[in-house]
DNA sequence: CGACGCGTTGAATGTTGTCAAACCGAGTGG
DNA sequence: CCACTCGGTTTGACAACATTCAACGCGTCG
């Protein structure tokens, strides 16, 4: 039991059972045992406690393992804008290759444990590695992806359908990892939802409200219930 | 004075006057010609063509040599967000990179000549370019803090800082390519300028009418002249 | 216990979107 | 040559949605 347990340093790649989430599924077992070699597993983040902040030496990307990370940039008037969250199995700090240094900052949302991966060392393994090479480029790819979703949903939607779209995206990422898609607790404040969905607290707050009288929710502070998940994409699809 | 003039599918990128925007600074004679022989300049593009769509195959990248690109991502819904606009010496298409097609779309917003650099050459060729390599990760790295500032202009600023910003980005650009910085044509409509802050072309009018009544601007349809830049800067940095 | 952080709710305000009309310049066809 | 249309732009009146400001509830921690 204890070997899978997600706060435990001692876990490696092979036994993870977030490995299907993070690794490319091509890799052979060698090669899986090979990355393990290089990935550096600290002891769990106290909540709060940032894995890099603006303006750190860029070494390596991370996984989180266990727990919660937000990602966010401060722009040169301070204004700080929350770019992602990541869960369990999800790869951050990629957005810090070719600038010798983090542009954004990321911190733990909650007590949290991350595997590093030393991106000196993770280069060498992609040169013998093709479909490791491949993955990273994928990865760096899906961020800009990601990021353009999000212009389009602070471009073009509501409060409700900004808010909607979130929920189901946290929704389908617990289930890949094999949580329930209809009742979760989410990791982040009514502050950081806002942030990084162009919103104030007090809309977020409203929106929620408003949804749980119509039965779409049932929230309790952070603990979330999807009644009508149909109702939501229909929000989050128009 | 023939070979100088950009859209002239002959100048290569020895002498082309754009090249120290889109090459890495640090490339030697010899190399910008190893890098000029696999470019390839078809013939000047229409008003509205496309350099490639959704869905197209992702083969290459491309620099702007004359005239102006903006790209744009169509969502499941079928919305388009623009995404970018691309002046010449600017590079755009990275975003299809580990895809194996593309998941936006590129048009001229006028007549314009581009320059085809195909991915796998690319490839081939930064092996044993460290520069081109490390010039090439810069691109898609810059791409994605493009995204991440654009999101927090979308996030976190007014109809007149999203506009300011725009027009101040346009400006320093221009500088970029020794061209007047105070007085410009822009290239896109105002229809595309609504779209990519997030705003209808009604607000994005109303903006352009507000800044000339307040003498920060001389607006005559698409001719821009900035009256009052320190005024512009004063609401682009707020 | 009181202070504090976080979340919720209410009322008023304001910015932006919507709808509608008109303008302007370019191009077309009578 | 003029009247016409058409796309892009501007402007106005109005409505709607989100923000702002304020107050309050609730749980936690010193």
């Amino acid at each position: 039991m204890a070997v899978t347990c997600p706060h435990n340093p001692e876990v490696n790649c092979t036994d993870c059972r977030m490995n299907s989430l993070c690794l490319p599924i091509a890799l052979e077992l060698d090669e899986v045992e090979r990355l393990n070699q290089i990935v550096q597993r600290g002891r769990p983040l106290q909540k709060d406690s940032h894995v890099y902040n603006v303006a750190d030496e860029f070494s390596a990307i991370y996984a989180v393992r266990s727990g919660s990370i937000k990602t966010y940039n401060v722009s040169d008037q301070g204004a700080i804008q929350v770019t992602g969250f990541f869960l369990p199995g999800e790869i951050f700090g990629i957005d810090g290759i070719a600038h010798t240094h983090y542009v954004s900052a990321a911190v733990a949302m909650e007590t949290s444990a991350i595997c590093e991966i030393p991106f000196s060392r993770l280069e060498e393994l992609s040169m013998t590695m093709p479909s490791l090479q491949r993955h990273f480029f994928k990865l760096m790819s899906k961020e800009i992806t990601n990021d353009q979703q999000l212009i389009t949903l602070l471009s073009k939607n509501s409060a409700e359908e900004r808010v909607a779209t979130l929920l189901l995206s946290i929704s389908s990422r617990n289930a890949k990892r094999n949580l329930s898609s209809l009742r979760f607790r989410l990791p982040m404040s009514r502050a950081d939802i806002g942030n990084y969905l162009g919103l104030t607290v007090e809309t977020v707050s409203r929106v929620f409200s408003r949804f749980q009288k119509q039965g779409l929710l049932e929230v309790d502070k952070k603990e979330i219930e999807i009644k009508d998940i149909d109702a939501l994409q229909e929000l989050s699809n128009i």
